[in-house]
DNA sequence: TTTGTTTGGTCGTTAGACGAACTAACTCTA
DNA sequence: TAGAGTTAGTTCGTCTAACGACCAAACAAA
């Protein structure tokens, strides 16, 4: 029997952010009913298809239990069982599978030049996205919320008609986003002290599901741990690859924002002492050594903008295929000045994987290698302490992505919707 | 009636690392209890002495619960109950106090040039206090471990006279330590792959209570956290200030030690491109342009021994309180430097508190404005993200302090000893 | 003394995990 | 084709521990 081993002391702790200062909570038997509905779902999802022996085998828990457990999800309409039944001795199991058509889970990306919604099912497969111009740096911040809103309108409607239920809408911000989803300072859009969340739960008014707003590095940070290959990782950082430099912290399994939610922000640490200015008023910061406008700037006469950002890179891309030896080098300084940077995140936090995000995607066959020989040259500990510098597959949705993931991720923790 | 709100979805996590890859274990009766007995041992600690019915007002729990749960407590030794009664109209409660007589927490730190060696009751308060020269840079790591091992011995025998339970050992070590407690790269004690904890458990021939070891600075960040004036504050960032430069980092309460327990190597972090070399081979490393070995350099003649740290740092001392331009200078650069690897952490983590910790402290007065106001300035949240740099109150023996908490924390966390 | 207030304990209820026994449904073998 | 063996999932009783209601004890104030 492979009963698997509970290692000793457990408790039980607030998943949602708790007010600061507040000891933690007691436990009762609800907490006890939901971490165990939770840890079911979580396997089911990771598992499926897979058999009530199966849950019970691998998890511990009790066959009773989670029979019990089973009947409970599949009444909030999160499971469901396929006819299906293996072809082995013994009676033969019915299956579980997460639910996909019930439920959806919004995300929205907001950026300069361009808006991305998607919606996903439980089994995180994409329902909708779409992708369309946005004047997020023009326009003011009401404007801004009105339009968004009108998107996440829009997006509720469709899923309504496909008589699935929102469990949720995440927006995913570039900028500083404190821990009540208000954005403090929004640089590139031109924000500051908007209370996004709170003011787009206003306009869907009283819209059933919560409404919440996070930075994008952090976003994306998730939509890796969630969607991408890395399997059982729990010390990630992700970095946006965009007009800025932002990143996302995940440490022991979950996001780590910091005392006012304000962590990540890789983007203005000073790289090249004295080097060239950066828009936030300092000099030589990541993002105008390793951010895109500065590879921009000085490949692409007459500067950046940003509506034009996508074919503009795509240039740069052709340019380095055909060995342009200006572009070539220009990449090798970046990818040497990104390597600093991710070697200062290997030092101070150890991760198993920086993932390379947005713009960087398409830059990787010239800049990964340098990064990384950088990043690994840079750490004190023996082969940067296990650290990989990889490359994200999720695409320009990255964030959106996250966004969505955010609420199957509080879906994970233990806020189910309730039965029928 | 007062009744704390409980804020919904709660999960029962693991305290203790799990293996990688392990789900969420799932939860039963005995976490439920586990749970609680820890919520009321740290209730009482932050409130002794207290009655039961401020317990159950406070947190929630069922006054026969209560009852129920520190007549456990009570059994196991950990609480204590005084005949103390409050002047009140109604009936006097029977106030409830930490026993602080029965068990001990031991703490050892060890360095190149001394060794420190704690024992605080569960209150936290010292039982014992010793600081010997130890020959931790010179010593095989074999020797080094047996006269820890001594130390060891000698610590919990005097425990023993005392009729205390020693409730665990935890070795502070300046260096690469991993999760298991084994120490893969130590340069200043010129160790590589000695496994610590487990040698040390050996040397004491089944002690009968866990043996562990972490970085320095980690254990100095949950000294600053449990001794520290630092109320309620779940994310911090201690710093030592050694020959070495080490960071402990706490987020959300906890210690992150990164994926295999190497975080917190600020050291080793590129300051000043092509600067002076450091002794890992590379230049600009924040230790030598922030760590004291710089400044002992530049002003005692003939280089530092590291036996003679502390009279050197106290003739720094005397020089800039006579006014010396020379020392003056080279504190306000050295101010300068630690100040952009603060703003580093402050951009990347968001503390809400960097908390400057060994000879940091006497050099305070000449380096703390000037490096607040360097990481003030590099900050890209306002303000600094309500980041301070504050300077520890805890003096030397901070690593071993916190090698002590880390003994209580896991009290705290439900490991509690056994009933009599 | 009486009345009111607060403490802390007892008792019965209840949620929910667990273990054992049981039934169901299949494959394999003789 | 008839067991025998194997695996799946359910039922039922047990047990842990939180909770709510009630109660006695012990004091202050009137």
């Amino acid at each position: 029997m492979m009963r698997p081993t509970r290692n000793g002391a457990q408790l039980i702790t607030n998943t949602q952010g708790s007010a600061p200062g507040t000891g933690p909570q007691p436990a009762d038997f609800t907490d006890v009913r939901a971490t165990n509905l939770a840890v079911v779902l979580r396997f089911v999802r990771e598992n499926a298809p897979c058999s009530r022996a199966d849950i019970a085998a691998s998890t511990g828990l009790n066959k009773a239990t989670v029979s019990s457990l089973v009947a409970d999800l599949i009444d909030r309409r999160l499971l469901r069982e396929t006819g299906l039944t293996e072809n082995r001795v013994g009676r033969p199991a019915t299956m579980l599978v997460l639910d996909g058509s019930p439920y959806a889970a919004v995300g929205i990306e907001v950026n300069v030049d361009y808006l991305t919604a998607v919606a996903v099912d439980l089994k995180g497969e994409a329902l909708l996205s779409w992708r369309r111009a946005f004047p997020g740096g023009s326009a003011s911040s009401g404007q801004a919320v009105a339009g968004i809103a009108g998107v996440a309108r829009r997006v509720v409607t469709r899923m309504t008609k496909e008589a699935r239920q929102v469990l949720g809408l995440t927006v995913a911000v570039p900028g500083l986003v404190d821990l009540n989803g208000s954005v403090r300072l929004a640089p590139n859009m031109g924000w500051r002290d908007v209370d996004l969340a709170g003011d787009l739960a206003k306009a869907l008014r009283d819209p059933g599901f919560p409404v919440l707003a996070d930075n994008d590095a952090n976003l994306g940070a998730l939509a890796e741990l969630r969607f991408g290959p890395h399997g059982g990782v729990r010390d990630l950082v992700y970095l946006t690859g965009e007009i800025g430099v932002g990143a996302g912290i995940v440490l022991d399994g979950r996001l780590r924002r910091g005392g006012a939610g304000f962590s990540g922000e890789i983007g203005h640490i000073e790289i090249v002492p004295g080097g060239p200015p950066c828009h936030c008023g300092r000099r030589g910061c990541l993002e105008v050594v390793a951010g895109l406008g500065a590879l921009l700037d000085r490949t692409v006469p007459g500067g950046v903008s940003p509506a034009e950002l996508e074919p503009e890179i795509d240039e740069v891309v052709q340019r380095a295929e055909a060995g342009d030896p200006v572009v070539l080098d220009l990449l090798d300084t970046l990818a040497g000045n990104l390597g600093r940077g991710v070697g200062i995140v290997a030092n101070l936090l150890n991760p198993e994987v920086v993932v390379l995000g947005g713009y960087y995607v398409k830059l990787a066959p010239w800049i990964l290698a340098r990064a990384e020989r950088e990043m690994l040259g840079r750490s004190l500990a023996p082969a940067g302490g296990g650290c990989r510098l990889v490359v994200s597959g999720l695409g320009y949705g990255a964030a959106a992505l996250g966004a969505a993931a955010r609420v199957l991720d509080s879906v994970d923790s233990g806020r189910l919707p309730a039965p029928a």
